[in-house]
DNA sequence: GTTCAAATGCAACAATGTTGCAAAATAATA
DNA sequence: TATTATTTTGCAACATTGTTGCATTTGAAC
């Protein structure tokens, strides 16, 4: 089991249990970003649908995944930085989705450039969702 | 009625009906992007549901309307601009929406910023999804 | 107006997400 | 470690959202 788990669970003052154990190693191991019937898949029906909607709500909520905006309508879950899941402040993400494989991949090192709006929109945070072809479909 | 339906209809050879005509106008009348359920409801049960979804569709295909990427997983739709309604080449476009009122603009005249992405990134499409407080809700 | 093609509405279904509550697991305390 | 309190889980039931097939209706072409 990866060392970081037990720690990310207490530092966010939650009860350490089994779905949520593996859920997140499932995060660690994986870098690319999961849905919701990814996790109930691979699990093998281990833990119950609405355990995953409650875990993956609860990790959200303390900073620990984000949400990837998609146009597809198909919601998706990445790890935070270490930074990010202190507090609940969501930092501005590069996100890109391959057409060919689907994997969704969260650059956190790629810097969000900077959006000038019209007047009168005050802007707080910036999703950049690109896709095309990823390094291993090329 | 907005004399430009029926000409975006036929330009896409589509049997002008009612439902088309409606939902078009709808677009055309308010610039913010809608929903599924504001359709739905915006026009009094007058059409069932699925003709609703299967309107949508059809104008998204047909490059009419293209959705909206959102991080909270509801798929909303906007007008694409004349010349995206021609091919069905999907622009890039900068979205914002605002976290008071929940209206979500489809900004088409805000330049798209340039996004450097890891070697062996081939990127084909990019979406800026910003959020914050809109010019109405300041 | 008649004929043909396309779109609609209905019903039934599938997928996705939510809520309440009893049972079980975890954490806190003695 | 045993006991109590709290949290989490699983189940059931429900709500919402989206899809598909097919008969009926509507619009387009002639």
């Amino acid at each position: 089991m990866h060392p970081r788990i037990v720690d990310t669970l207490k530092r966010n003052q939650l009860s350490i249990t089994d779905s949520r154990k593996k859920i997140l190693e499932m995060f660690l191991q994986r870098k690319g970003a999961l849905a919701h019937a990814d996790i109930e898949q691979q699990s093998g029906e281990e833990f119950d649908r609405v355990t995953i909607y409650r875990t993956l709500q609860t990790f959200v909520e303390k900073g620990i995944i984000h949400t990837i905006p998609s146009a597809d309508n198909s919601v998706r879950y990445a790890l935070c930085k270490d930074d990010c899941s202190e507090g609940h402040h969501h930092d501005n993400h590069v996100h890109f989705m391959c057409d060919h494989c689907g994997t969704t991949y969260c650059l956190d090192h790629v810097t969000v450039p900077a959006v000038v709006l019209p007047t009168g929109f005050k802007v707080t945070q910036v999703d950049v969702v690109a896709s095309g072809t990823c390094m291993k479909c090329q």
